[in-house]
DNA sequence: ATGGGTCCT
DNA sequence: AGGACCC
């Protein structure tokens, strides 16, 4: 599901793209698998739905995807098996081991469909890509609308659910993403590049700037030094730590 | 007692 | 090789 780096670039790269000032009228989408594995697991045995099921690693080692109900009950990303075990026997969580052959068939599906929708697909991972919607025309009235149209898609061809961020850079549209996953009112879409300045001041004043692509722990503690807890307040002091190394 | 990646230093 | 980040 992705890699990543941390250093002072990344830092650079985040915080210029996470700049809405730098206004282009470039759009991106980011289309996500809820959570992928369990949702394909669900998608093929019925009995998993609405209940907490965790997928296991490899060697049935950690926690690489959980339903909603498992992330309730305080599952963690990665979360060891000997530290798992004791909340499946108490709540009653479903342990499946991965099934690799099954989730690179269902990746393989949702990627088809997505590029019905534009020519220039990035596939991020297995169950992330990236649209680029510049200079498409206008099959549909917004970006809410086609985002609708992709989940409706994919639900309907594959049974899984997805999330759809829009955004002028890709770390915006992973942003919006996150808010269409975390805000139930969105309706699994967010259009950060359509909103207006108000709208968006307040959702970003509510996001950790952990939240952000590419920000992790380290350079979370180091925003933090500087005062920067929110990406609102990212946004708006972008200028501080932002000097490239060759500068 | 822990998975599998990528990218950077 | 080790750190930081991603799912």
């Amino acid at each position: 599901m992705g890699g990543g780096s941390g250093n002072s670039s990344t830092l650079y790269r985040v915080i210029m793209s996470t700049d809405i000032t730098l206004v282009s009228r470039q759009l991106f989408a980011l289309v996500d698998v809820n959570n992928f594995y369990v949702s394909c697991e669900r998608a093929f045995n019925p009995h998993l739905i609405n209940r907490p099921v965790v997928v296991l690693s490899n060697n049935d080692g950690c926690a690489v995807a959980r339903s909603n109900e498992v992330k309730a009950l305080g599952v963690k990303m990665g979360m060891p098996w000997f530290q798992l075990k004791d909340l499946v026997r108490q709540h009653g969580i479903i342990a499946l081991s991965s099934n690799y052959t099954l989730y690179g068939d269902m990746s393989d599906r949702v990627m088809t469909i997505l590029r019905d929708f534009s020519p220039y697909v990035e596939v991020y991972s297995i169950d992330e890509c990236f649209l680029g919607l510049q200079g498409l025309g206008k099959l549909w009235p917004t970006a809410t609308d086609m985002g609708q149209s992709i989940r409706n898609r994919i639900y309907q061809w594959t049974s899984l659910p997805v999330c759809v961020g829009f955004g002028a850079t890709k770390t915006l549209a992973k942003l919006a993403n996150h808010i269409a996953k975390k805000q139930p009112e969105f309706n699994g879409v967010c259009d950060l590049a359509m909103m207006p300045s108000s709208q968006l001041d307040a959702l970003l004043s509510a996001i950790e700037v952990g939240e952000v692509w590419g920000v992790g722990r380290r350079i979370s503690q180091h925003l933090h030094a500087a005062g920067i807890h929110t990406v609102k307040t990212l946004r708006i002091r972008q200028p501080l730590g932002c000097v490239p190394d060759s500068a």
